[in-house]
DNA sequence: GCATTAACCACAG
DNA sequence: CTGTGGTTAATGC
């Protein structure tokens, strides 16, 4: 499983990379980066899901969920010993650890490597600033209907999905209570907008649900 | 004032 | 872990 800047390494370089890292296989639930603790590894997701979440203020905050392929903690192993979020598998998943320094020194002898890791890193910046914008100023309603689109549309590119997150993860993503999602949800299966037991979730009106997350 | 939104608490599956 | 109901505080019209 490759991404898209690893096309751009030679064959030899990627013999660095695959002599200087190690696989490693997680669980549903298990960490597999620690915020602060000691860290000189990138991590790169091969298969499965994860949840990128740090300790807030005052709770737990879920920053952002993402699949197979992608590098995990790229923001917080450059410039920083200790890790400053953590990443936690939502489903099995297969990590491989790269050792820091041939990592960095990829970046400085690859530059089409190098900008394919600033594309992403880019991309990801700037939907964050979208979802900032959600978070400030969308009502519950809108926040959820947004997030179910994200899920259907971003992870799964279906209608009909299995939501790995528990309400109450739900609620620390969009930043409210477990109880405001669970009543969302409820108001949304009574107007059939969704449908769901326990965690299989379809979409029956994608048209209401894009309205309310416009609408906020 | 009155309505709406959403958090917090409590209790039951 | 979830769903619901009661209560309360803040905000808007």
């Amino acid at each position: 499983m490759k991404s898209c800047a690893t096309h751009h390494l030679t064959d030899e370089e990627l013999n660095l990379l695959e002599n200087n890292s190690v696989t490693v296989l997680f669980k549903k639930g298990e960490p597999i980066i620690k915020q602060n603790a000691l860290s000189l590894n990138v991590a790169y997701l091969r298969c499965g899901m994860a949840k990128i979440h740090l300790q807030g203020p005052t709770r737990e905050k879920i920053l952002r969920v993402v699949k197979a392929p992608t590098f995990l903690g790229l923001p917080t192993s450059f410039g920083e010993k200790i890790n400053q979020f953590s990443v936690s598998a939502i489903n099995n998943a297969e990590v491989c650890f790269i050792d820091l320094s041939t990592f960095r020194n990829l970046i400085f002898s690859n530059g089409k490597f190098a900008y394919e890791l600033i594309l992403e890193l880019c991309r990801n910046e700037l939907n964050d600033y979208f979802r900032y914008a959600s978070l400030a100023q969308k009502q519950i309603p809108g926040l959820v209907a947004e997030t179910l689109l994200c899920f259907s549309e971003k992870l799964f590119n279906k209608t009909d999905f299995t939501m790995p997150l528990t309400r109450s993860e739900m609620g620390d993503l969009i930043g409210t209570s477990r109880e405001s999602v669970s009543r969302v949800l409820s108001e949304m299966t009574q107007d059939k907008i969704i449908k769901f037991d326990s965690n299989q979730i379809s979409i029956l009106n994608i048209e209401a649900l894009k309205k309310i997350s416009e609408k906020g």
